[in-house]
DNA sequence: AAAGAGATGGTCT
DNA sequence: GACCATCTCTTTT
């Protein structure tokens, strides 16, 4: 793995806030970027009742369970994917959930795959930001920054973003852990 | 501005 | 057969 994002080998707690103001894109066959900044985060670990993981390793999350860096995609509601970048040791089930960007990158793809709308709904949520990206589950186990996913840090000389920890959303259980992490101003 | 409801199918018990 | 790590559109305040 590239040193940059060695940090991702941490617990998805320690990393989701961490992934607060780095850029995710996505490279499209024409070889174009498309994505934005991540403004909204997730963690899910193994002792998590809410987690894919909590049951332990099945033929869906098992992605969730292998090195940290790669891309787990999973599918809800009948219509919708979500996006999550594995983290901690390997054999650890655990993963951070990509919930929103601030999209600056590709935005005329971005427009045509999420129909005409305001911008600050492109990527508002988890399967907004999947929709815009052209994630599907054609991109489950992909792994970070090889060639389809390109996750970069904050410019050194930028302020880092104020990060904000709050109760998770969309779940019904372990809805008091702090583990949404978004930007606060 | 907020609340409600329908869409729609994989996954796991 | 129940449950979704959701979104969008419609209805009500």
């Amino acid at each position: 793995m590239n040193s940059s994002i060695k940090f991702l080998e941490q617990s998805a707690v320690a990393v989701a806030p961490k992934l607060i103001g780095y850029r995710l894109c996505t490279r499209q066959a024409d070889g174009q970027l498309v994505g934005g900044i991540i403004t909204e985060t997730e963690a899910y670990i193994e002792e998590d009742t809410a987690s894919h993981s909590y049951h332990g390793q099945t033929a869906r999350n098992r992605i969730m369970f292998g090195p940290a860096g790669r891309i787990y995609v999973y599918f809800t509601y009948g219509m919708h994917w979500c996006v999550n970048i594995v983290t901690g040791p390997n054999g650890r089930g655990e993963a951070v959930l990509i919930r929103s960007l601030l999209a600056d990158q590709g935005l005329d793809i971005i427009r045509q795959r999420r129909g005409s709308r305001p911008d600050s709904e492109l990527t508002n949520g988890p399967a907004k930001t999947c929709q815009a990206l052209g994630i599907t589950s054609h991109d489950n186990g992909s792994v970070l920054n090889q060639d389809r996913f390109v996750l970069v840090a904050p410019p050194r000389d930028s302020r880092l973003p104020k990060v904000i920890a709050t109760p998770r959303i969309g779940i019904k259980s372990n809805t008091d852990k702090p583990w949404r992490f978004t930007i606060g101003r």
